[in-house]
DNA sequence: CAGGATGTTGGGTC
DNA sequence: CGACCCAACATCCT
């Protein structure tokens, strides 16, 4: 699931219930998921740490701790990958079989559950260690102005999927994020950025915007059916807005649904 | 049983 | 260097 908006989702709920919580332990029922650490390596850096304000960066959420010295305390880095979610729960409530690592904290614990193990938690220590650990990412996809957009496509080649899906590029924008925004600006996959004028990347920014502002009050993209996403879940997939048979194909290697009518190849 | 899934990385190619 | 493609990762579902 996690997009953009779904680990936006994560965000809030983490200050919901976590923020201001006092760790008391980690455990680790699946090690695995820790990237470069050990469990006694993080449970030794949180113990007795509260949780802080956390943010996110693209598809990335960072789980401050308390300052306790002037750099402030140590962050939990965490990428959901296609199947991750945070789960707040009590003491005595049995976990999930998939919950990887769990915070237990004074007056509840927070879970990670990542069903396929392609996600991760690393430590980070210090600030800079943060960077390292997400690599280099763009702007994040919902604070990125039509402006800033343009500026981007002007130095950029390549397909205008792949670029939106580029976390370099811009970071946050999966492949359902991506397609629903193409779909509304009425920009097909696979046209090249090159060819795109400046009525498209104004189409574009909006798209990107309205797909975002909805998801990311909602949590996640949502499934309706006035939604290019919800043709995902359907047999024989119509266009929401003029009722065209879907086209299913790869676009930037990834499964891609576009309206054959309302997107067409070239403009 | 094969293939695919909302993600990223690393390798090879042009 | 920029961009593309694929395989791999781990697990479940159709």
């Amino acid at each position: 699931m996690p997009e953009l908006p779904d680990v936006e989702a994560f965000r809030r709920y983490l200050v919901e219930h976590a923020t201001g919580h006092r760790i008391e332990r980690v455990t680790a029922p699946d090690a695995d998921v820790i990237r470069n650490t050990t469990p006694q390596g993080l449970g030794r850096a949180m113990k007795h740490r509260r949780f802080a304000e956390p943010e996110r960066h693209g598809k990335w959420l960072l789980a401050r701790t308390e300052a306790a010295a002037p750099r402030g305390g140590p962050t939990v880095v965490l990428h959901f990958g296609m199947t991750g979610y945070l789960s707040w729960a009590g003491h005595d409530e049995p976990r999930h079989e998939h919950d990887r690592i769990v915070f237990v904290c004074d007056a509840g614990e927070l879970r990670v559950n990542m069903m396929r193990k392609l996600g991760g938690v690393w430590l980070a220590s210090h600030e800079d260690e943060v960077a390292e650990i997400t690599g280099p990412l763009g702007l994040d996809a919902w604070e990125l102005g039509r402006e800033d957009l343009e500026d981007l496509l002007e130095n950029r080649g390549g397909g205008i999927k792949a670029a939106l899906m580029d976390q370099q590029f811009v970071a946050g924008v999966g492949n359902l994020v991506a397609d629903e925004t193409l779909w509304r600006a009425r920009i097909h996959p696979a046209r090249g950025v090159a060819d795109l004028d400046r009525d498209d990347i104004g189409s574009l920014h909006a798209a990107l915007w309205h797909v975002l502002e909805e998801s990311v009050s909602q949590g996640h993209v949502p499934r309706q059916e006035s939604w290019l996403t919800h043709a995902r879940d359907v047999d024989e997939p119509r266009c929401p807005r003029c009722d065209t048979p879907l086209e299913k194909g790869s676009v930037a290697s990834r499964t891609t649904y576009w309206c054959p009518s309302c997107q067409p190849e070239l403009k």
